[in-house]
DNA sequence: TGTAGATTGACAGTATACTTACAATATCGG
DNA sequence: CCGATATTGTAAGTATACTGTCAATCTACA
């Protein structure tokens, strides 16, 4: 016999992954902000500077690789980072097509500055978790992430997509 | 003395709760579209669904405490679901700013139908990990996300924000 | 009663996050 | 060497997700 379809109630939005999974990142988006409101940097932005501080040089389609990012976003986050003089771009010698990103001395600065209010933005989002509870979320969140790379549109390729990143400039 | 700041390296991101949110986010949205394509809906268009059946005749201002959702994201949201027919606008009597929004026949249907696939979204989101581990991630998340829910821009408001939805007309 | 203050839906503006398409450029097979 | 194919950055289009502001309307208090 056919089972029964469950009655539709709120139970079946608010119980579910997806929707905790929504929820929980408006909650660390608004967190982070109001920590770095005195920079003006949104996680993405902070995320970028970031890579591109850790890879001088890197082009923005292996950048969107390293940061998990779809690469036509991450043209409009370019484009504000530019605007605010944190980054800059240059035109590859070797491949016309490619501009190189750098951070300026501004954007260096920022970075340094920052940490303290992300550090602190990061313990808020847990804070109110046990501490043993804390470690338990983020190392399953961890595993969870890395084995669902490959679902989602823009997989994390966090090494390989830097092999043909060598002599830059 | 003063502590060394930490070197800046990738690490920094990738094991930030906050990145993980995010990423997490990013794949859970992904599955939930692909299971759903034939349907064409999002997973907040399908929260929307969800609280509109659940509470005929609610307003746009309740509905977005009801679902935690931003009220001008959400207006444009009701727009969509409108024009697809799904939902219907009629003004309340006693309120003339207020618009009181129903489900469809063909929004019915759609939610009726839709089930099974954000079923399987949520079992396929979830589902590299352990069973045991899934029951945890489950409970930390719903904890954290109840315990962080005034840090939000949008505090869920579920059961009091229905209070004064009484006699809709 | 009558007005100050709150609420409601709408709109404009910013910032992700994705899709598809496109031109310029590179690369590879024959 | 040359044409098919792939890559790069960009752009247009859709959908969240927020910030403000605004006019219309409602409520409550003096």
């Amino acid at each position: 016999m056919p089972s029964k379809p469950a009655p539709i109630t709120m139970d079946a939005v608010y119980t579910a992954p997806g929707y905790l999974f929504r929820r929980m990142q408006q909650i660390a988006v608004s967190i982070f902000v109001e920590e770095c409101s005195a920079f003006d940097l949104t996680p993405v932005q902070y995320a970028a500077l970031v890579a591109i501080h850790t890879h001088p040089g890197i082009d923005a389609t292996r950048l969107s690789a390293v940061i998990a990012f779809d690469r036509s976003t991450l043209g409009n986050v370019i484009e504000r980072l530019e605007s605010k003089a944190l980054i800059e771009r240059k035109p590859s010698r070797e491949d016309k097509r490619v501009k190189l990103l750098y951070l300026t001395k501004s954007g260096a600065a920022m970075l340094r500055d920052i940490m303290p209010s992300v550090e602190r933005a990061q313990v808020r989002m847990l804070q109110p978790l046990k501490p043993a509870d804390r470690k338990t979320l983020l190392t399953l969140l961890t595993q969870l992430v890395d084995l669902n790379n490959e679902a989602s549109r823009v997989p994390l390729r966090a090494e390989d997509a830097l092999e043909h990143l060598g002599k830059a400039g």
